[in-house]
DNA sequence: ATTTTATATTCGACATCTTGAATATATTAT
DNA sequence: ATAATATATTCAAGATGTCGAATATAAAAT
C-alpha cells in the first residue's frame, strides 16, 4: 500500500537517516577519503559498538560502501556530494567555513591502529 | 549542561525539523513566494489544524515568518536558500528536476479563498 | 452583538529512534 | 588450535516525535 514514493518521502527518508549528531559526525569524518572503524573511534571518541551501529544504518541506506583490507574495513561515502550539501546547511545556519572545515580534515591519528595512520606515523 | 552547540548538533536540529513529509511539502509549496494556510490546505489536501501544527513547528525553528493581512496570515520562508538545498538533496536522490519543480510551482488555486488566488481568478 | 471564517492550541496515543549493554563474528597472529 | 584484534549484531529501555481529535482564538461581516 502506498508504494508511490513522493519526492518528499524520499528526501525525508534521507534527512532522517543522516540527522542524528553521531551520523553527521561520521559522515564528515569520513569526508572525501575513507576511514576504518578504529579511526573513527579515535577521531570521534565514541565507543566502537556505537559507531558500528550508526555505520550500519548509513550503509543500509546506501550512503556508505565498505572495502575490506585484512582485518580492517574501510568506509567510504557512496555519494560524496552529500558533504557539500551538509556544508550548505551549515552555511545556512551561520556556521563559519572554518568551524565546518575542522570536521572534515582527515589527518592520520596516532591513536588509530590502521595501516593508513601507521604509514604516516613513521 | 552541554550548551556547547557543535555544528553537527545545529545541523541535526534543522534536519529534524524539516524532515517530516508534511513539512517538506509545506516548505516547497510556500517556495519563494508566500502562502496562507487556506492556500496550503487547498494545495496539499491536509486538514487545516494539521497544517497549522506543522507551520508552528517551522516557525518556532525560525524557518518561517508571518504577515497578517485582514483575516489571512501569510507565511514566507525566512531563508529561501533552503529550497535550493532541498533541491540538491532531491538531485542527489535521482529525483528529476521536472518532478521536483512541480512541487514548487505556486499558481493560484480556485479552491483557495485568499485574495491572492481571487485576484487571479477573475 | 453575534455569526462566520481563518487560524492556532492542547492533549494524548501510538509509533519510532536512539542509545547502552552485552555478546557474537571474522580475520590475523601465535 | 587458541588468543587477540577489529567489527557487527541483538535486545530492550527510555525518550521523542508525529498525528488525530477536539477545541480555542481572532478578525471580519452581518
Amino acid at each position: 500500500m502506498s508504494n508511490i514514493k513522493s519526492p518528499e518521502k524520499e528526501i525525508g527518508r534521507l534527512l532522517k537517516i543522516i540527522q542524528p549528531v553521531a551520523r553527521l559526525k561520521l559522515l564528515l569524518a569520513i569526508g572525501h577519503s575513507e576511514a576504518c572503524v578504529c579511526h573513527l573511534e579515535a577521531r570521534l571518541d565514541y565507543r566502537q559498538a556505537y559507531i558500528s551501529q550508526h555505520l550500519m544504518a548509513l550503509r543500509k541506506a546506501k550512503l556508505l560502501t565498505t572495502r575490506r583490507e585484512g582485518r580492517y574495513i574501510y568506509y567510504r561515502l557512496t555519494k560524496p556530494e552529500i558533504i557539500e550539501i551538509i556544508a550548505d546547511i551549515a552555511h545556512l545556519m551561520d556556521i563559519s567555513n572554518e568551524e565546518f572545515a575542522v570536521r572534515l580534515q582527515s589527518e592520520p591519528l596516532p591513536q588509530c591502529c590502521c595501516p593508513h595512520c601507521a604509514d604516516h606515523a613513521k
